[in-house]
DNA sequence: CAATCCAGCGTACAGCTGTACACTTAACCG
DNA sequence: CGGTTAAGTGTACAGCTGTACGCTGGATTG
């Protein structure tokens, strides 16, 4: 059941569509400032046509955010054999994380974006698509020692939370503030993982300390 | 020098302004999807009228995260106020927060938006309240115990984006849901505050540590 | 082959936008 | 008092938006 020459031309323009959408991109241009007749212009079709390929402009956005998942997650996977190479889990997934973020500005400016967006379906997407990091991290901290899942959870949605948020803000920065910036979000990582290790350490007594 | 009518007056269709725009905020409406002839018509005024009190939406929408700012500050000092009599530093700062976030959201929203949105001002503008919030509590930290200047900033950073980004996620949340993010939250801070500690304890020996 | 399908096009329209311009009218000030 | 200032109005216009509709021409199918 080979494409025909038909839908091979199909897939060419909702490529191109996509990838207009993405190159549209950028610090003074978001998704949700972008118009179908704009998205139409740079893919070089009809207004019209863009209905042939997706319902509408959030339609397009889910499957962006959808792609952009896809990016993610090789990323991770490029991360983790990185770790098995360096060993380094922290300052690892920091630098991964950067380069990223210096690669492909665009694609984290959307997530980010969306993440607070004014579409429930765009937020729901995001929040995901960050659960799923949160998740897989979850699970390497639960293998690699003895937290509960809950501890673990708990532990994973911080460094997340750290490493990403140092993201946005590395968008705006020189490159020469980035690596300040990387070395303090390195240094933040260190205090969670430690803290959460000595806290746990003598089994659960103090999961539940109340003291500040 | 009392004002005369005329000017107060106008600084009542200037708030009347200011209000309208802040009384749309919502979830599904966004400042940046705000246009001008809706706020001015939700102002009760002609949409040219507009001119007489603000350049564009952009002016607006600064003066707005300005507002938010105040709010804000004031919240800070009733968390101070608070700590004074409870004791208990990250339990009361999270409770605050939360409680803000709760009682304001479109105003959180509103920050939360422009702080990754369009419009560099914006973004600016939101940056230097965040900034604010990272050097009172670096201030805080520093005195409260014997950090260097830049441990205490690193530490502070890390507290302000995990806070700040909780409030980012309660926004979306069930109350019950709620509940159990400030828990995980509340051990997060404490993760950091405590391995901040134990690592910066023997004087800077470990500031710089490299181990993973 | 002929019949059907369907991606892409062009036209058209109503509805929205920001804002230029000329005006009224009440407060201000010498 | 009389002249000036300025907040607010209404009209007007060009430019943008999403999308309904009918068409064309080549690929697909029976």
């Amino acid at each position: 059941m080979m494409p025909g020459p038909r839908a091979q031309q199909k897939e060419k323009t909702r490529q191109a569509i996509i990838q207009a959408a993405l190159a549209h991109l950028s610090a003074d241009h978001s998704f949700s400032s972008m118009s179908l007749r704009e998205v139409a212009r740079e893919a070089g079709i009809a207004p019209t046509s863009f209905y042939r390929h997706f319902d509408d402009m959030e339609a397009l956005g889910l499957t962006l955010v959808d792609e952009s998942g896809i990016t993610l997650r090789k990323l991770m996977r490029k991360a983790r054999s990185r770790i098995e190479l360096k060993g380094s889990v922290i300052q690892t997934s920091v630098d991964t994380f950067m380069e990223f973020v210096e690669r492909n500005p665009n694609i984290f400016r959307l997530l980010l974006r969306e993440r607070t967006g004014i579409s429930p379906a765009f937020r729901d997407a995001v929040a995901r698509e960050i659960q799923h990091f949160k998740e897989e991290l979850t699970d390497y901290l639960a293998q690699e020692s003895n937290y509960t899942k809950e501890q673990a959870f708990t532990l994973a949605e911080g460094l997340v939370t750290l490493v990403f948020n140092a993201g946005a803000e590395a968008l705006d920065l020189a490159p020469s503030e980035r690596e300040a910036l990387k070395d303090r979000t390195t240094m933040q990582l260190r205090y969670l993982t430690f803290g959460a290790k000595l806290i746990h350490s003598d089994g659960q007594k103090n999961a539940n300390a109340k003291a500040s």
